[in-house]
DNA sequence: CTGAAAGCGCTTACAG
DNA sequence: CTGAAAGCGCTTACAG
């Protein structure tokens, strides 16, 4: 029913060998003959089969993507990332999401073998590591993102959280503000985990006197939404809110909107990864950048190039406070960045 | 060097066509066979490998997508409608985009032979539907996503666009603006093509006394904030601004507010698509809104299976007015929604 | 420089 | 119910 190789051949009377040489660009097909199969194979819309050609050069050109989640900022960042140097390498991409079933996660790893050259993956939660390790197929190229693999020879590159978290914190007591309440991710979560561990450890670190108030949270809007309301409901409100994301620190914001709450007047409120939205609220979002796109197009990277893994400087990325209005010095403003 | 079916073969002592039919769960297996060659493959890791797969049963469970683009918040919208559709029919995603890049466009299409099932393409580009045309690789069911290939015989499906910014309008004209600016999008695009078309003929249906007004814009939120300078620079300004997407109006909303105009006081903005920054931007935004996530899920539904595209009732998708407080009733308001 | 042939790892009629 | 064999459409040593 579709051309194949073998009509190329036929009709440009050579033998398939040499359709497919002249058609890979092999230097040893005489230029005559290499064009006369080109112009076959075009009048014919001759159009290699993949799996075929994967099947017998042990190459897909193909990278599989294993995520949580295919959508929201987040994701739509590092796919970003991802897709930018895979369109550079000559990459297609075959992505697949599990949304939190490790069932599917596992089904997606198996399914990889014969379709993709290597592997990045993405699996942020705490209790998983094992079911991971026994999906990922040996003998492809792994490289893992944000993800905790005890026990693991692979790659794996990560957000410094501990770092952000702890320096958001640092701004945030600089401001002059003293009970600073954190809205929490979900608990079997990495980057959620090392992000309260910063919070915590920064104020036994900076200020030893203040008292640790933590709220639950799940990363989503709503539950920043929930903490807010509850926080408006308190009889003695913190000087400041941290969410460990901007997702809930936007929540968070609405609610305490629609409580009458002026933010930073009444309490500051921040986030964390910087998502696009976070300068368009109001007032814009006092925030750690993290450089999601950078994440994956250097996970991409170390993956495809040996020269990249070799650096080894890849591995962990610090992100940057972003200061804006929502932060609110209670001492005098000392800089202001990005508002684009 | 990885386990092959051969191996279980061998270890399960039965032959590769009886592994295969147990492990595909074919019924003319006796389930102690069946069961002992599950076991085996359980033990050796044994996992199929896909092209290997495909070659011979002519199926790869995998459905190209072809966009544009992979992120922003318009992609990831659809991303999500798509993927959602694609694991509950357990269908794996190759993804590509070609930024505007026709050949990359055509390089993607024609490397998706032996790779998918079927093709979900967007291609919004006006000028580029011979190279789309020559570039499908025929005997590949295809569904089209705002896409214009006139004289062909693929599905396409398309949001409403020329219907949606005639509703706009109407909304922008009874709420007693006069004077209506429109940022236009790019103009080889054909969503920004009917947009415009619905400007004009809204203009001459329900207030032919009123002059157009255009500015240009490529759906970038810097065309937007251009837009949104020149407008400030005016001795005369419009009552209110139509821009043809969602971010255009945030660049332009951002420009308002440096040039310290207030919307909607002096000026009213309103949008097109409803992305979810649009409600969280001050004021919220007023919008249309656009189904993207339902696009790409029904174009999936549509690939996938003869009865979605039997309905006929798929291909045209009619935006909603989502009005929020940046339109600006010049009358008074009569009507309120969506504020989550 | 070119062709015949083996082989990639599966699935699937075809026999039995 | 099971196996031997052909075949999917390519690529790649191996000869010549």
């Amino acid at each position: 029913m579709n051309v194949t190789i073998k009509d190329v051949a036929r009709a440009a009377k050579v033998s398939v060998a040499t359709v497919s040489r002249a058609l890979n660009g092999h230097s040893n097909v005489v230029e005559e003959v290499r064009a006369r199969v080109q112009a076959v194979a075009d009048e014919l819309r001759y159009m290699p089969h993949a799996a075929a050609r994967s099947l017998s050069s042990r190459r897909t050109n193909t990278v599989g993507v294993v995520l949580p989640d295919l959508h929201g900022e987040f994701f739509s960042e590092l796919i970003r990332g991802i897709d930018q140097v895979a369109r550079e390498r000559g990459q297609y991409l075959l992505v697949s999401s599990y949304h939190g079933n490790l069932q599917e996660q596992g089904a997606a790893l198996r399914a990889m073998r014969g379709r993709v050259d290597g592997l990045l993956v993405m699996s942020p939660y705490l209790n998983a590591t094992g079911f991971l390790a026994d999906s990922l197929p040996q003998s492809l190229p792994v490289v893992l993102m944000n993800t905790h693999l005890p026990s693991s020879e692979l790659v794996s590159l990560r957000i410094d959280n501990y770092t952000g978290a702890m320096q958001m914190m640092r701004h945030l007591i600089e401001c002059g503000h003293r009970n600073i309440a954190f809205i929490a991710g979900p608990e079997d979560n990495f980057d959620a985990r090392e992000r309260l561990r910063g919070y915590r450890d920064a104020l036994s670190a900076y200020a030893p006197y203040l008292a640790e108030w933590i709220l639950p949270g799940n990363f989503g809007e709503d539950s920043g939404h929930e903490a807010g309301g509850q926080i408006a409901a308190m009889a003695k409100r913190p000087d400041a809110v941290f969410a460990a994301n901007d997702m809930m620190a936007l929540g968070c914001l609405y609610a305490f909107d629609q409580h009458g709450i002026q933010v930073p007047e009444q309490i500051a409120l921040v986030g964390f990864d910087d998502i696009p939205m976070a300068r368009y609220v109001h007032p814009p979002l006092t925030t750690m950048r993290v450089d999601i796109a950078e994440l994956g197009g250097k996970a991409m990277r170390v993956l495809l190039d040996a020269d990249a893994k070799a650096a080894s400087d890849y591995v962990s990325f610090v992100p940057k406070l972003i200061i804006r209005a929502s932060s609110a010095a209670k001492i005098p403003r000392r800089q202001r960045s990005d508002s684009s």
